[in-house]
RNA sequence: GGGGCUGUAGUCUAGCUUGGUUAGGACCUAUGCUUUGGGAGCAUAAAACCACGGUUCAAAUCCGUGCAGCCCCA
């Protein structure tokens, strides 16, 4: 808000609304006037801290209702668990617990009657599982599905962009158990690919799918698997975890069952999720420099109708764009009637919010029976006749939809380069571009590219089909080939 | 983890260097009138020095600490 924000508004300071710098000059101030402007959140009293508001929860809300038909449909059930933990309970399982240790607050306040620190979850399996040990007997209490919607809180030292890093967040996660490690696993990547549906589909952001290194993935886990998006910067954006959690996490808190043999087993699990950063990732990969762009599918209100109005025409003009309205009320369409408001700043208003299709009538449409029907993101205007409205923007949102997705789908193509030398590495990274490279999959090669790199890189995780060839860094044979580049 | 910058009405700011009238302007907001096909006009009103401490006759201004925000580098 300050700082770097006021010098760009004093470049413009005509400007009384709209955004002040665009995309490719300042994206990283970009991003914040429009999560601001687009009243999607805003920053709380406590440092890392934000307020999401209505028009940013409403985005995280159709994201919710979509994805919980899916994780039903699959038989998940949803549940709630306590905020706070004991300590003792994250020390249960070793690599869990050096995991998150560092970044855990602690509640500290009024806790005399008790000897044990209690900790604000940064992730629930300690929790959870503790209680699945109570609730798993028999081989007939499994698989076991549950998902939670809540907040946590992760207490990083650095941070603050609004919902990429903040130390707390909204998330969901789901916790499965099954009596056979093939079902865990497979389930974990059955979720990966739902993951990859949600962000595709319904977000219209295209995804990488794959596997992480030894070093990047989550402690406690036997293997974690992503969904990562690449952001307009040059930054791999993580867009969905699961995770396969052998039996590890069922050792250290008894989560044992009898199976038909009479004999004690300990449970398979997996845990997979996803965060309010998603939102985050959909306002850098769609938005321009008028503002915000939701897919059509994830928009609630999917149309503005904007009525011209004179004072000698007011009256019919109103009339009908109310009975459009009504008409197209599946689309929640939102009426903007304010009459101290001229037309030309609420298209500015609404394009700044994200609305994906606007509708004008005013006197001269009504002599025509028609209206204009204007698309977001291409900004495209189209005279339709009335009767025709409903039929058209059921097209123009299927269009938009599926047009914001290819845009993004050809970014992200054009944004994997290959090389074979870690100069070209270096040369492709600093252009922004992902590197496809041969890897040896060893920590010591992985922290030789970070170090020998600008900022930042990571190996992303990527399903590449086994082909052989040499390690980029120290030449030794490689059975695959690894995306690195810079990531959020 | 290292470095830099910033905090004045709801928002953006002037004033700070060199302490000194009633902290000025614009947007927003409210009310009234006139308007409305790409960010309308006039009038009136309401509204601020981040917090605490220090220096001083006197602090938005100088100093310290805290809180908050932004950027760059690891």
């Amino acid at each position: 808000m300050q700082g770097q924000r006021k010098q760009a508004i004093n470049e413009k300071s005509s400007q009384t609304a709209g955004l002040t710098v665009t995309k490719e000059q300042d994206f990283s101030e970009w991003y914040n006037q429009i999560v601001e402007k687009a009243e999607l959140a805003d920053y709380a009293p406590v440092h890392g801290f934000m307020t999401i508001r209505p028009n940013g929860y409403a985005i995280w809300e159709a994201i919710q209702k979509n994805f919980d038909e899916v994780i039903k449909a699959r038989g998940v059930k949803n549940a709630y668990f306590p905020l706070l933990i004991p300590e003792s309970f994250f020390k249960k399982e070793q690599e869990h617990a050096e995991g998150f240790t560092p970044e855990v607050a602690w509640v500290e306040k009024d806790r005399q009657e008790t000897v044990e620190r209690l900790a604000i979850r940064p992730t629930s399996e300690t929790i959870m599982y503790d209680a699945y040990s109570k609730w798993i007997r028999s081989w007939r209490d499994l698989p076991l599905r549950i998902n939670q919607w809540c907040n946590i809180v992760r207490w990083e030292i650095k941070m603050t962009k609004l919902f990429l890093r903040t130390r707390e967040f909204l998330w969901q996660e789901g916790h499965n158990v099954f009596a056979t490690p093939e079902e865990a696993e497979k389930d974990a990547l059955e979720m990966l690919q739902e993951y990859k549906k949600l962000d595709e589909e319904l977000l219209a952001i295209p995804v990488i799918l794959g596997v992480k290194t030894e070093k990047e993935k989550f402690p406690g886990a036997v293997n974690t698997y992503a969904v990562e998006a690449f952001m307009p910067d040059g930054k791999a954006l993580q867009m969905g975890t699961t995770h396969f959690l052998g039996q590890n996490f069922a050792k250290a808190f008894g989560i044992k069952f009898l199976n038909k043999k009479g004999e004690f087993e300990f449970g398979w699990q997996n845990s997979w999720g996803f965060s309010t950063r998603l939102i985050g990732g959909l306002i850098m990969t769609h938005s321009d420099n008028k503002g915000l762009v939701i897919p059509p599918k994830i928009a609630f209100n999917k149309i503005v109708i904007v009525p011209i109005l004179f004072t000698d025409s007011k009256e019919k003009v109103l009339k009908k764009a109310r009975e459009l309205e009504k008409a197209l009320l599946e689309f929640n369409p939102i009426i903007d009637d304010r009459e101290n408001l001229s037309p030309g700043f609420k298209y500015g208003e609404w394009e700044l919010k994200g609305i994906p299709l606007r509708i004008e009538i005013g006197p001269k449409d009504l002599e025509k029976e028609s209206i204009m029907l204007v698309r977001r993101d291409t900004g495209e205007k189209k005279p339709v006749k009335i009767p025709e409205v409903k039929k058209e923007v059921l097209k123009s949102l299927e269009e938009m939809q599926s047009s914001l997705f290819k845009k993004a789908k050809a970014f992200l193509d054009s944004s994997i380069v290959e090389a074979s030398t870690m100069a070209e590495l270096k040369k492709i990274i600093e252009g922004k571009k992902m590197v496809l490279a041969h890897f040896c999959e060893t920590g010591e090669c992985e922290d030789n590219i970070k170090a020998e790199t600008t900022a930042g890189t990571r190996c992303i995780p990527f399903n590449q089909k086994p082909s052989s060839g040499k390690c980029i860094r120290c030449g030794k044979p490689s059975k695959r080939k690894i995306l690195f580049g810079k990531s959020y």
